[in-house]
DNA sequence: CAGTATTCGTTGCATGCGCAACAACGTCAA
DNA sequence: TTGACGTTGTTGCGCATGCAACGAATACTG
């Protein structure tokens, strides 16, 4: 029994507990979403940025909202699919294409948006006074290089 | 051109926000653990486990490091495989599964534990004052349910 | 004790993922 | 204009994942 290993507490390990409470936010937003309108976390993510963005490209999702471009076009074919979203060509530079939200997706994202809203209430509130700094910790993270 | 949807900033959205800065922690350590040893994010939070837990069953794994069984279980197959860990049946209860280091699984973890240490150690850094009411704000958020 | 329910770990299946390769298109210099 | 180079989006491939179903082992109940 060689008892030589340093110790270390993976529930103290910062990285460990991110994924995890990350994991349940989002596992739990997702059910919803899934259940309730048949949407993945990676659609929902193009539905959000095509609601206040209008006409889109996949380069440009993958830049606003941290999606790789094979997710992000894999998504938006099934947004297509579903009758979502629009996919057109752009005539100014025929590489790109621009997506929109068709009515039929328009008038879904009229009741996701209210529900993230009032989900991020209620986060708000369970965080209480911690948020601030939350929010700066995050920055930090996303600012720092490591 | 409706232009009737509530705004909404993505950017904003804490489950957005903490799985992106989740994912960046987890995919540098992860590439680090996978091109220096070969340990995938899984296996690694078997491997950490393991060494201060001794001997461990699946289901154990599953609660104490929030891994689904069937990823549990197919991590330490590979440990195995990979000759990091050695599994038996428990004699006490033959259902169940005693993983454990191997003396080379040993090793190994000799030198990772210390590589996550000084991460934490430079991650800790980086949030500096922030840091309680992030460990808050996590607290938080796993006990809630929402 | 027999019979049923429960627990544990593994596996089959469908699916989503990341990465590299690729075709189509545009840019720029000579 | 031509040809080399960069960009954009899609797709093939191998792999990890989550879920349900399953066999084996144990616990429980009357």
């Amino acid at each position: 029994m060689s008892r030589d290993l340093p110790d270390f507490d993976l529930s103290r390990f910062l990285p460990y507990r991110l994924t995890v409470a990350s994991d349940r936010l989002s596992a739990g937003l997702a059910r919803r979403y899934r259940t309730e309108f048949g949407i993945s976390n990676a659609e929902w993510r193009v539905l959000v940025h095509l609601a206040d963005a209008g006409e889109v490209s996949i380069r440009e999702l993958e830049a606003r909202v941290h999606l790789e471009k094979s997710k992000a076009s894999r998504a938006a074919s099934r947004l297509v699919e579903a009758g979502h979203v629009t996919k057109r060509p752009n005539p100014e530079d025929r590489r790109l294409v621009r997506l929109s939200l068709s009515d039929r997706g328009r008038a879904l994202m009229t009741e996701l948006l209210p529900m993230a809203a009032s989900y991020q209430e209620r986060l708000e509130a369970v965080i209480g006074t911690h948020m601030d700094d939350l929010e700066a910790a995050l920055e930090a993270i996303m600012e720092a290089d490591l």
